[in-house]
DNA sequence: ACCTCCCTGGCC
DNA sequence: GGCCAGGGAGGT
């Protein structure tokens, strides 16, 4: 599932492509990837003919800025990942052509991604004015965010998914970082002591920087794919994500799995202990 | 701050 | 043949 360290390697290899060129044609074929517009059709023409002058990420949002000043927006959600002249494979569901030749095409089996165009006051209502600072690019430091946890009751492995606290982890780095960090994920937010968050804010970082070097991380299922085709190679670095029962790679006990706010977590029962065990 | 829904390939 | 995966939007 596509989280900050594939969306970010997705954008380099969109801003190779796309910076600078015109879009000359552009397709889309299934309505609920057009559902933050009216419809396939206001896609389509509010992109064409576009020039694209740069290609940024903000949390697990790709954001293209146009030459009229609007943001062609796309999220890969569960399933979703971005090709550059591929094949034309099942459930594309996007498909834009560039006068460099090049064709980007966006496919999705379960459609939770999206491609959208927005103005700026169309992007002040959307997903991305509500995302609290990225993960990657703009870390909060040790002190910002003992303050954003200050009060909170909730399980940390719950804020740590909360996009609008930090932008970018989904459900993998954010236990692998936990793991690193040698925190509970059911620890209250409020109650980790300043120096663990430091760990963690270091975890986050190291974990983040690991995938990203990585190519990303293509389960078995390779629903993730690079946009030239080939799995990221993340899947061995993990230490705790899909390894329940397995024996913790840091010190032998059998991987825990257990649920969070209905998201499966996975921790090491005796490298992540709460503060008080 | 919580719950439900969306969706489909892959797996038991 | 049914269940699971889960990001984010919207509702309670």
């Amino acid at each position: 599932m596509p989280e900050l360290p594939e969306v970010e390697i997705t954008r380099r290899h969109l801003a190779g492509v796309m910076t600078g060129a015109l879009i000359q044609e552009v397709a889309v074929t299934h309505e609920r990837t057009a559902r933050y517009n009216s419809g396939p059709r206001e896609v389509e023409d509010r992109l064409v003919g576009r020039r694209v002058s740069d290609v940024g990420r903000t949390g697990k949002f790709l954001h293209a800025t146009l030459d009229d000043g609007q943001m062609m927006v796309a999220h890969l959600g569960m399933s979703g990942r971005f090709t550059i002249d591929g094949e034309a494979e099942p459930h594309t569901h996007f498909r834009a052509s560039l006068d460099t030749g090049n064709i980007v095409r966006f496919v999705d089996p379960r459609t939770f991604g999206f491609v959208a165009v927005f103005n700026e006051e169309e992007i002040g209502f959307s997903g991305l004015a509500r995302l609290g600072p990225d993960a990657w690019t703009s870390p909060l430091g040790p002190a910002e965010l003992e303050q954003a946890l200050a009060g909170r009751t909730a399980a940390i492995k719950a804020l740590l998914l909360d996009q609008g606290l930090i932008s970018g982890l989904g459900n993998i780095y954010a236990d692998e970082a936990l793991h690193k960090a040698r925190i509970h994920p059911m620890s209250a937010g409020g109650s980790i002591a300043s120096g663990e968050l430091a760990a963690l804010i270091q975890a986050i970082r190291e974990v983040l920087e690991a995938a990203i070097e990585n190519g990303g991380t293509s389960l078995s299922d390779l629903a993730y794919l690079l946009p030239d085709g080939r799995a990221g190679e993340n899947l061995e670095q993990l230490m705790v994500y899909g390894r329940t029962d397995l024996p913790c790679l840091t010190c032998g006990t059998p991987i825990r799995r257990i649920l969070v706010r209905s998201r499966s977590t996975h921790f090491c029962p005796s490298c992540q202990q709460g503060p008080s065990a």
